[in-house]
DNA sequence: CATAATGATACTCTTATAGTATCATAAAGA
DNA sequence: TCTTTATGATACTATAAGAGTATCATTATG
């Protein structure tokens, strides 16, 4: 079981090694560089970046992305809601068909409290909070 | 993302099952009328926790499942070990290949203690904590 | 010996994750 | 306008975990 998955790591370091530069404008092959990791495989998630509104593009020589949010106002939880698989930490359902017991169900009562804080905690964490030192 | 996958749910709500019937012995079958699960997929989850020493098996006639440990002494933790992936949060590795970066990795670091928090949590979910109503 | 139970095991299906590859398009600059 | 340098769109494969099924072997009871 992983909590975050590598599209949402790579993002995050991506996201990161944008602001580092202190450039403008970052192109992916820069990233690449910086990063050490599979091309095609950053430039998918630097285009789901765009789209999803966090990082703006630009065509051509010179081109490349720049952060479109400030860093304070990412979170690992936006990354992982754009990248992973809903967070549902025990969904009770056996074929499509939900647990009869749902509602007094008192494992799923102590699990969707461990699920809040985890979210709290995540959310927490923005692109900013990483960057200190 | 799930924290509690469906053969750990199901372990629970079994070995809770055997507890709350106060037999001695309790059938598969018995368990998959009152737990309203499929035949098959239960009985291969309760080999595996008569393997793993948390119940007894009879065979024959009246034979079936029995407790062989306290639901005090029985977690969450304890079936998610024997049912679910191995609990790696943020593995910061590219094929095989661990991060260069993992030992000062400000996010492995929040990630981690994330973790940590979440398995003490898991650990204080026993059995006999399921129990009380 | 028949029946009622578990033991062992092998199989399929689906989904999420992880990664690759290719062609289209647009901007910059000579 | 043509070449270069960048991103956009998209389609494809591979792997592993999870979810579930099915069958035959074995053992205990009466």
């Amino acid at each position: 079981m992983k909590l975050i998955t590598r599209n949402t790591d790579y993002a995050i370091r991506a996201l990161w090694c944008i602001v580092e530069s202190k450039k403008e404008v970052v192109s992916a092959d820069q990233l690449v560089k910086n990063l050490d990791m599979p091309r095609s495989f950053l430039r998918r998630i630097l285009q789901i970046l765009n789209k999803e509104g966090l990082l703006n593009s630009s065509k051509g020589k010179g081109g490349g992305f720049a952060l479109a949010v400030s860093p304070g106002k990412i979170t690992v939880i936006d990354l992982m809601k754009i990248f992973q698989s809903p967070i549902k930490l025990n969904e009770c359902t056996f074929k499509k068909k939900v647990c009869p017991n749902i509602k007094n169900c008192p494992l799923k009562k102590k699990i969707d409290e461990i699920e809040k804080e985890v979210i709290l905690k995540l959310k927490a964490i923005t692109l900013e909070s990483l960057l200190i030192k």
